[in-house]
DNA sequence: TAAGATTGACTCTTCAATCTTC
DNA sequence: GAAGATTGAAGAGTCAATCTTA
């Protein structure tokens, strides 16, 4: 899946959403369409890059979490929660992460009804190497100047907030 | 999959990033998460727009490449080309589309390799429905000024380009 | 031999149903 | 009864192999 275009397609769909008298959603069926395509390349740089530690950026996202904890230990739901994906798809993850002995699982001792992944010694070894990888790799590879990055950073956080991802109590500018 | 949260899981990872010592990474990463989160929230609606008329996005996007076209007509590999997804993906795609009676497939009369995906007078129909209620519920309303919407296209535009998506031969501003 | 499309195996995600513990 | 996690089935995407036509 890749090859290099003659044109950009997403100019070309804005055209012709103008040609066809939909001018107001224009815009916005072109940002929409390019976070879809970004997305694409996004995380197929990135699965490429974690695929020589047996990764996915799911299951990197997982590990990372446990890595940054206190403990090193975080109950299931907590997970899904951060991550906002489905309990099945944390059941799923978790379970590849340890039969790669990259997390165990234990029973809550507070609640019997909830389970904790905790990260183990080698989980913290290939979080820290993956995470150096992708650092050079693809995170400070994105070709855009630091200004700009931030800018960018901000405007997708706006779309975030307009789309109810998270509570924005305060605003903060800074 | 929803559920507000109280803090921006993001914001919290960015500062993380900065204390474990990959500062000058930080910035990418949380573009780069921020695209994927993007992503989630902005097909999660497209899809449930969609939902009524049977279409998901990958199928909507074939059906608006065919009635865009000059005979409502194209090569199957034409299509996977310039949406950048699998043929496999397109096959499924297209097949899907043929039950629900939205498109016919014919041999091409010019190269029996090849085969045309033709969107009926039904598909045409259900695209012009679809088109007016995404515009409507999603399009229109991704709660950023225009400006600024214009800014968030053109950065994305450039992540494209810096990620090798189309050819970016004589980078006209206008 | 190569191009275009399809098929089947595999992976990942989500949903509904189930099981255990509170 | 409700919360938390798991299971199996269904949907979508990718890859390797296959089939047909040029």
């Amino acid at each position: 899946v890749s090859d290099r275009l003659r044109v950009d397609p997403i100019a070309e769909a804005r055209r012709h959403w103008i040609e066809w008298g939909w001018e107001t959603s224009a815009p916005g069926m072109a940002v929409i369409t390019s976070i879809v395509r970004c997305n694409q390349l996004v995380v197929g740089r990135v699965d490429a890059a974690l695929q020589p530690f047996g990764l996915t950026f799911a299951r990197y996202e997982i590990l990372m979490l446990l890595l940054f904890s206190r403990r090193g230990a975080l109950p299931m739901g907590k997970m899904g929660e951060r991550l906002q994906v489905h309990p099945a798809s944390v059941t799923s993850a978790v379970a590849q992460l340890e039969t790669d002995g990259l997390v165990r699982r234990r029973r809550h001792p507070e609640d019997g009804r909830s389970v904790l992944a905790i990260v183990t010694a080698r989980g913290r070894r290939v979080a820290l190497k993956a995470t150096d990888t992708l650092n050079e790799a693809v995170f400070g590879a994105i070709g855009l100047p630091e200004d700009e990055t931030e800018g960018l950073f901000a405007l997708l956080r706006q779309v975030r907030v307009g789309a109810g991802d998270f509570a924005d109590e305060n605003a903060p500018l800074r």
